[in-house]
Parts: structure tokens; C-alpha cells; sequence
DNA sequence: GAAAGAACTGAACACCTGTTCAAGCAAGAA
DNA sequence: TTCTTGCTTGAACAGGTGTTCAGTTCTTTC
């Protein structure tokens, strides 16, 4: 008698293992990962905290997943804005800017992602997190060098200093609570952007237009 | 009868105060926060582990004065360079170059006090820390500005970002590891301060003079 | 030198969560 | 239906570390 998992058994147990990241998500989003604990996620998800470890072999795994996860969606998005936009400078500004509004537009779990302190060690996924986004903007530096519309520089090093400063400015420690005021976070965005784009080189007259043209397609400059 | 501490119990009470902190600081300074521990700080002070609490009444309370102190030593050190430079732009190359030095000469220190996971909560002190040298930077920015040298803007939020991208480029997860080596030490350095100076919108050509002024000072680009 | 107060010691305590596992339950095969 | 396999449960366990405190040692006062 050989047992095999039907249809829907597979669906329900892919369904479950999506409701316990989802549950991690949403407990990350709201208190950070601190409170990305297993028993408060169980209860979330409407499981048992036994059944968690059914699906990940440790809360380290969970959460190197969710981290995963939402690092995937991000780049989704940066590398969407940035083919979308005409030329090469035109999408460093939309890779830049991108990733700015989706940091403060939730930055509670992107502080959680990036830098929050969490009793398991995630440094790996956190690494890798780090490097595909990182990897994503040095490339359109260095497609934008290439045009010869900057100067030639180490677009790695030029790419980790960018997303340090967004990350710095907008979700540190210092930021200032700009949610909730649209015309402010705009104006955020634009500065930082701004920022970003001089510093890689871009001629401040020229940056500044490109800032304009990479932060208005932006729709949604609060919400998920 | 009362009991009056003598002078030279007043002197040993604070000489093993002093010893906990530099022992705490050792231990961070060698093995990150996560080996800022009571027992083991104790041991390397000399001291029993329940003496600890005699000088602090936590250990949030050690950590919060340890980065304090390393906050205070590098806020000293960015204020001297800058000061004793020739001009506004001058002042915040050196400082900029400071900061990068001193972070990257004691790495393991500096992402401690920074945004290592600690067990205990010790924001407060974090953002405290923070708050001096970008405030220190936000000045220098804006005393440039005020000299013309730079278009205006939101000097904190400028600040706030020179600071994140200096410590992501230098000890974040994606910093190469570049001790051992001077040279590359000191491009790195000298790469990560063009970049600071251009995002504030010194002109390239005029911040390259400036970076070459203000990193060959630096006497020592390696050790404590 | 003796009494009293302060400082020090270090083993025991407390607490918090991640993890386990024996028992119960649901689902597939015959 | 009945047997077997695997999934689920949730209370108990484990481990590590900050913190306490009763007992000891050192300092001061008279």
C-alpha cells in the first residue's frame, strides 16, 4: 500500500505553507522581527506551533524566506521601473527612486529585511538580499558609465554606498516620520534620488530632471 | 559613625568602572557585541559577575555607555580634522575621510555600536550616537552651503545619508574586506568620500582636489 | 582592636522562546 | 470499512544568559 498525496492534499499544504509566510509577513510588517516569533505566527496562520517546524526546519529558515521573499518582489519592481525607463541615467533615477518609495512605504519590514536585530542568525539571506538589489543598481551605473553618461568609477562600491544612504535616510533610526503626508514623502524621495544621482556623478542640472521624470510615474507613493 | 569613602577607594571604585568599560570594549571590539557578555566582560575585567551591577544597573546600561564612549572618541576626532581644515568644503572632505577611517580601522567596533543585533535595547544611545556625527556633518554641509560652495538643501537628511552610505560601503555585509592591504585601504576611502562630496553637489573636478587634501593627512589609514 | 558599613563574590535563579514528541486525527489505499 | 501512513496538536522541554542575593571580605570609624 503505497500512499501518495493527492491533488488536494498538495494544494493545501502549499496553501499552508504560504499562510505561515504570510502570517511572518504580516507580523514582520506590523512589529518588525521582533515579533516574528513562532507561537504569535501559529496563531496567525491558524496552525499549531508544531506544525510550523512541518514547513521550515527552523524559525532561521522561515525567516530567511520571508526575507527572501520580499527581496524578490522588490527587485521585481526595481528592475520593472528601470527597463521601463528611456535611457540608461533615466533608469538608475527609476532603480533609485524605486526602491526608495518601497522602503518607505513599508518600513517596518524593510527595516526588519535590512538591519533589525533578530535572535537567529540570517546573515546569509540578508547577504544575499543586499547583493541582488546592490547588483541590480551597479549594473545600470555601469550601463550609464558605459554611455558615457558618467564618469568610470567601482560601481559595486558606488551601489552599496546608495543603498546605504536610502536605507539611512529614509528607514535609520534618524529618519523622520514622513507617512501620511504624500507632498512631503515625494519630496523625500526626490531629495534622496537626488542625492543618489549627483553622487554617482550625474550632473546636478541633468539629475534634476531626472529625478522629476523617475519620481512622478511613481503611482502610489504610500500603500503596500 | 559615618563612612566616608576615601580618596583612594574613590580612585579604585573608578578604575574598575573604567576597567568593565574597557573590557566591554575589548570584547566588541574583538568578537562584535555578541561578546559582550556579562560573565566573560567580568572575567576580562577582573571582576566577579554580580560586581558588574554595582557600576551598572544593566547591561543596556554597560552597552549604552560603551558606545557613548566610542561615539564621543570619534565625534572628537571628525571635529578636530575638520576644523583644521582650510575651508567649509575642505572641513566636511575631512570630515567625511574621518569618519571613514575611523570605521573602517576598527570594523568590527564600529558595527557593533552601530546596528549589530544586541539582546538588550539600546537604541536610545544608538540613535544618540547617530545623531552627534550627522549633526556634526549636517553643520559642515551647511556652512558650505552658507560659502556658496554647495546648492542649498535639507542638510540633516543629507547628512543622514552620507552616514549610511559610508557605513554600508565600509562595514556593511558587501564590504570587501580591504585591511591588510594600505593602498586599496586608502582608495576605498578616497572612492566613498568623492562620492559623499559629490552627492551634496561639490562640483567633480573640485571634489577630487578636496579628497586628495583631505585623506593624505589621515596618518595612520590602518590600526586602532 | 572591634563594630559597622560598603563592596565583592559566584552559584543559583528566572525568564523567555525555539524546538521536540507522544498522542490524536485526517486522508489515502485496499 | 479497515488498515496504514502522514499530518497536526500543544504541552513539556532545553539552553543560554541577564540578574539576584546571602555570605564573605575589605574599609572606615571610634
Amino acid at each position: 500500500m503505497v500512499y501518495r498525496r493527492t491533488h488536494q492534499v498538495v494544494k493545501r499544504l502549499a496553501a499552508r505553507r504560504s499562510a505561515i509566510l504570510a502570517a511572518a509577513r504580516e507580523a514582520a510588517a506590523e512589529g518588525g522581527m521582533s515579533a516574528v516569533q513562532i507561537a504569535p505566527v501559529a496563531v496567525r496562520a491558524n496552525v499549531a506551533a508544531g506544525t510550523v517546524y512541518r514547513y521550515f526546519p527552523s524559525k532561521a529558515d522561515l525567516i530567511s524566506e520571508l526575507i527572501a521573499e520580499v527581496s524578490r518582489d522588490e527587485l521585481a519592481a526595481v528592475r520593472r521601473a528601470a527597463d521601463a525607463a528611456p535611457g540608461p541615467s533615466s533608469a538608475l533615477a527609476a532603480a533609485v527612486s524605486t526602491v526608495a518609495v518601497h522602503v518607505l512605504s513599508q518600513r517596518k519590514l524593510a527595516w526588519g529585511i535590512l538591519a533589525e536585530p533578530v535572535d537567529v542568525d540570517v546573515t546569509a539571506s540578508r547577504i544575499a538580499s543586499r547583493r541582488e538589489i546592490v547588483g541590480e543598481i551597479a549594473s545600470r551605473i555601469d550601463a550609464a558609465v558605459r554611455a558615457g553618461h558618467l564618469p568610470a568609477q567601482d560601481t559595486q562600491l558606488a551601489a552599496t554606498a546608495l543603498l546605504g544612504a536610502l536605507h539611512e535616510a529614509l528607514v535609520g533610526p534618524l529618519a523622520t516620520d514622513n507617512l501620511g503626508d504624500p507632498a512631503k514623502l515625494r519630496d523625500t524621495v526626490q531629495a534622496v534620488t537626488l542625492l543618489a544621482l549627483r553622487a554617482v556623478g550625474v550632473m546636478d542640472a541633468r539629475a534634476r530632471g531626472l529625478v522629476v521624470q523617475a519620481v512622478l510615474p511613481v503611482k502610489s507613493l504610500v500603500g503596500a
